[in-house]
RNA sequence: GGAGGCUUAGCUCAGCUGGUUCAGAGCAUCUGCCUUACAAGCAGAGGGUCACUGGUUCGAAUCCAGUAGCCUCCA
């Protein structure tokens, strides 16, 4: 059978994705192994695959399927999320464009409009998953807003209403005058706007300038003086009509007069209080503050501090309403220009400076935030965040990387009350009913709330439900049981077998929304966090370290990507440099490095496969190549194993790239290679044959599709139908004979600094070089003399006593060697390359001996060291010597 | 304004509880090669005052303090 020059990915991976999920390898069943378990973070039904989903999913696909090849009983749960606020967005979109507006159609109708819109592009993403290899266990693929999902979150409901940790309230909340509901605090980011302070002089009612009450020497007072004025400073003129206080700091002397007086709004001359807090700064703008209670957070709890009054002069749509008095049904951003130009008109504006300062905007529609005070639901949170808290502070449940661990406990320490309630359809409606007077309980069905009505004594007349819904995370919060049907049954099989799940990758961006709020409910409903380590992937950034997004059209096409590159080097890519934590600067470099070390497998398959063998004994150094790359892939396993326990998944791919292309493309096969055309020995096949099946295994997890398509190859013999690479057994580690490895590393180093001699000295890698060996050390050079003659094309080797002079010297550890080359040496370059390295290692001795005529070195550290540093001594005069003896001679 | 983090080669990053002259990897670069697995390749080479300043120590990229720059979260 031919094989093709280059790699194509094409091919191999819809077919083997196809293979793997009709032999059912994915799929996952509670049985006597270990369990091995990672729930996905449930991507939104608006999404499409993005970067950071390559990123987040190849990483669990790495870890599901070793954990897989293993032996575990490897399961990964994908699904899905409802996102209420983007995909109601998206569904209002697409209502607009079909000419239908939300407001005129019920909620049942707009529910059946979302659901057909959720069953048409709600799986794109999954789909998309598929083309990267992502080995989940399809057939429980779950959905957030599925029935027994939402029963869960129904449930929870009410189960938290009754201890108590649910309740109703008042709140300042941060309200989307755009999609015309509440956002959370973590749904709003906040930027940095340039804006305008307006300084607004207010009328002090009732008094004239010269009254001035403080300054004794300014007795005279005139009736028909100035008025007196005091100013304040604000970014939000248009506000001043919900204005129900002046507030100064007590402190404060310049203000002393004003103290118990009263002031005028301006333009509406409605009459408010000047109050006195210690709240307001001195320094800020006047040292004067209006205190708009509706309309700011900071002034609602000043407001109820002082009992003041709270007039709320905004619509929901974020326009003017009848208690502003004027410019009713303006909106607030035009409001605040009218304000500004009929101030001006009344000459109460008295300046106007540029100010930059940090404005909220929601996260889905990009509209600027407003205070809003509303009726919502909440949880109280501060007992439940405690065990959750603990989780993580006692390492019960591991941060990778840790330095989360601070900012999650300074979170979790200070977490404020949840609001849950959203002014949205799609998405579960909260379980609470109210009669004709607004009285309500919470409960999970009309007739429960009837019967929870009598039983409290109240009407049941005019009986309606909650018009809110919950918050996404509310049922996010309950994924790593729900889907396991935790809360249907909460001692099902799978849920006793697979609960807690084992890693859960995501982005730190969610660490508290949704990482935290697992684990109180997993520390609620099953007395356990959901998992054991949570490793925080970073952001994908372009190379200029900008976020990827859509407007910035900095994002590649994963899917392109793939095609472009083949799935398995985009993985590779995605990978090489992405330690956990860390943003990734991402170039589709990477992407190409991981393509060309999917090429260099695939060439590297291919001569093994031209290999003709035949019935002969394997030299020499052949086996003892073979016995060195056993060791060194030993070594490499090891290394893959301390890697992975770390989460260091860059590091174990590097590992493993390294070990394939230097160590067994590089230097095992090229040693091993038979003269063209030549056969090989039949034990020397067999054994690289061997190798070659373990590699593809160790690289599996990264490298799914090439791994497999090798796998099958006749090379390897005929294989059973489940015989597949993904469930091989993954490599483990045998012994490593450290002093085969030291020596071949000193023969390696003979071999390339033969090959710079050449290079230097301009000699084709045609001409055979005659090579002279004189041995200070144990090292059976013997051994090892077909291999150097044929990796650097020695003619003959001898081994010798003394120097030799006229021939290109060097030494490799602690032996010389001397290459004799056509031309003469340059005696003088020769001598400066001698001399330097002499001063190398004089510098060094010094070093060294400056710790040893240390006395207090020579005590306090540890006798190892100390030994350490005698060695080096000894060494380094040793080398000394020979140097200087070949300077001598030459 | 509060909390945390980062700064090591041109780029992206390793460097664990101080101890090889400790400064490392991959990519990129340069030189020479179309050597019959692979030019998506082979062989070789060059690149860094470990941000800065002090301190602790026999010894500091590593520990401590300060400075500068950048980032994230919170207000």
């Amino acid at each position: 059978m031919s094989i093709a020059k280059t790699y194509n990915p094409k091919e191999a991976e819809d077919k083997w994705y196809a293979y793997w999920l009709e032999k059912k390898f994915f799929r996952s069943v509670p049985d006597d192994r270990e369990p091995y378990t990672i729930v996905m973070p449930p991507p939104n039904v608006t999404g499409v695959l993005h970067m950071g989903h390559m990123l987040n999913n190849t990483i669990q696909d790495v870890l599901i399927r070793r954990a897989r090849m293993q032996g575990k009983n490897a399961c990964w749960v994908p699904g899905t999320d409802h996102a209420s606020i983007a995909t109601e967005a998206k569904v209002v979109a697409m209502l607009k464009e079909r000419g239908i507006s939300k407001k005129d159609i019920s909620r049942e109708e707009f529910l059946k409009y979302a659901w057909e819109w959720k069953e048409k592009y709600g799986g794109i993403i999954l789909e998309q998953l598929k083309k990267l290899g992502a080995s989940c266990d399809w057939d429980r693929t779950r959905f957030t807003m599925e029935p027994d999902l939402s029963d869960a979150v129904i449930d929870t409901f009410i189960h938290l209403y009754k201890k108590g940790y649910i309740y109703r309230g008042v709140r300042m909340i941060n309200w989307d005058p755009q999609g015309k509901t509440a956002v959370s605090d973590e749904e709003v980011i906040r930027k940095e706007v340039n804006q305008k302070l307006y300084y607004i002089k207010y009328q002090v009612s009732g008094v004239r300038n010269q009254d001035n009450a403080g300054e004794k020497d300014s007795q005279v007072v005139a009736d028909n003086a100035e008025p007196l004025y005091i100013t304040i400073a604000t970014t939000r003129p248009e506000t001043i009509m919900a204005d129900t206080a002046i507030c100064i700091n007590p402190n404060d002397e310049r203000y002393r007069h004003l103290k118990g007086k009263k002031v005028l709004v301006p333009l509406i001359n409605r009459e408010i209080p000047v109050i006195e807090d210690e709240y307001v700064e001195m320094e800020f703008g006047t040292g004067c503050l209006k205190v708009t209670p509706a309309h700011d957070l900071n002034d609602y709890e000043l407001g109820q501090k002082h009992k003041l009054e709270v007039i709320d002069i905004l619509n929901d749509d974020g326009t003017l309403n009848e208690k502003a008095q004027i410019l009713i049904g303006e909106d607030r951003f035009i409001a605040r220009k009218k304000v500004e130009k009929l101030l001006e008109e009344a000459g109460q504006l008295e300046k106007v400076e540029d100010y930059k300062s940090q404005v909220g905007f929601s996260e889905r529609t990009d509209a600027a935030i407003e205070p809003k005070l509303s009726m919502q639901w909440f949880c109280k949170m501060e007992h439940l965040a405690k065990p959750a808290l603990d989780y993580v502070l006692s390492g019960e449940v591991k941060l990778i990387p840790d330095k989360f661990i601070n900012s999650y406990r300074h979170w979790m320490e200070h977490v404020k009350d949840w609001n849950i309630s959203r002014q949205l359809w799609w998405g579960q409606r909260i379980p609470a009913w109210y009669n004709e007077h607004q009285e309500w309980v919470v409960a999970k069905t009309e007739e429960e709330a009837v019967a929870e009505f009598k039983k409290a004594g109240l009407s049941t007349e005019g009986l309606y439900q909650e018009e809110d819904v919950l918050d996404t995370w509310f049922s996010s919060g309950l994924w790593p049981i729900s889907v396991f049907d935790g809360f249907k049954q909460p001692n099902g099989a799978d849920i006793n077998y697979y609960y807690p799940t084992n890693d859960l990758v995501t982005a730190p961006e969610i660490l508290f929304f949704w990482v935290a709020r697992m684990m109180i409910a997993g520390h609620e409903f099953r007395g356990k966090a959901p998992f054991k380590n949570v490793y925080l992937t970073g952001i994908v950034r372009d190379k200029l370290g900008r976020k990827m997004s859509k407007s910035l059209g900095n994002s590649p096409d994963p899917i392109e990507l793939m095609e472009q590159y083949g799935t398995d080097g985009v993985r590779v890519g995605m990978l090489l440099s992405s330690p956990a934590g860390n943003d990734l600067m991402f170039d589709v470099a990477y992407c190409e490095q991981g393509r060309n070390f999917a090429n260099k497998i695939w060439n590297a398959f291919r001569l093994v496969k031209g290999w003709e063998s035949v019935n002969k004994p394997a030299g020499k150094a052949e086996l003892k190549a073979v016995a060195w790359f056993e060791s060194r892939f030993n070594e490499a396993i090891l290394e893959v194993e301390e890697h992975f326990a770390a989460y260091r998944l860059s590091d174990a791919l590097m590992t493993v790239y390294k070990l394939i292309w230097d160590d067994f493309c590089s230097w095992y096969l090229e040693l091993i290679k038979p003269a063209y055309q030549q056969p090989i020995a039949k034990d020397l096949l067999t054994f690289t044959v061997d190798f070659f099946e373990q590699l593809l295994a160790l690289a599996h997890p990264f490298m799914p599709f090439i791994t497999e398509e090798l796998w099958h190859d006749e090379l390897f013999g005929g294989r059973g139908e489940m015989d597949c690479c993904i469930v091989a057994a993954y490599p483990t580690a045998s012994k490593v004979d450290k002093k085969l490895l030291d020596d071949f590393v000193v023969i390696q180093q003979v071999i390339s600094e033969i090959r710079n001699v050449r290079n230097t000295k301009q000699i084709s890698p045609k001409d055979a070089l005659p090579l002279a060996i004189k041995v200070n050390t144990t090292i059976t050079y013997e051994t090892y003399l077909d291999s150097i003659k044929k990796l650097a094309n020695i003619s003959e080797v001898s081994f010798v006593s003394e120097q030799q002079s006229g021939a290109a010297a060097f030494m490799a550890g602690k032996d010389e060697f001397f290459v004799t080359v056509a031309q003469n040496i340059d005696v003088t370059a020769e001598r400066e390359r001698i001399t330097n390295e002499i001063a190398y290692l004089q510098g060094f001795l010094k070093s060294v001996n400056a710790k040893l005529s240390n006395e207090r070195f020579v005590q306090n550290a540890k006798a190892e060291v100390v030994q350490n540093e005698r060695n080096k001594q000894a060494d380094a005069l040793a080398k000394i010597k020979i140097l200087e003896e070949s300077l001598a001679s030459l």
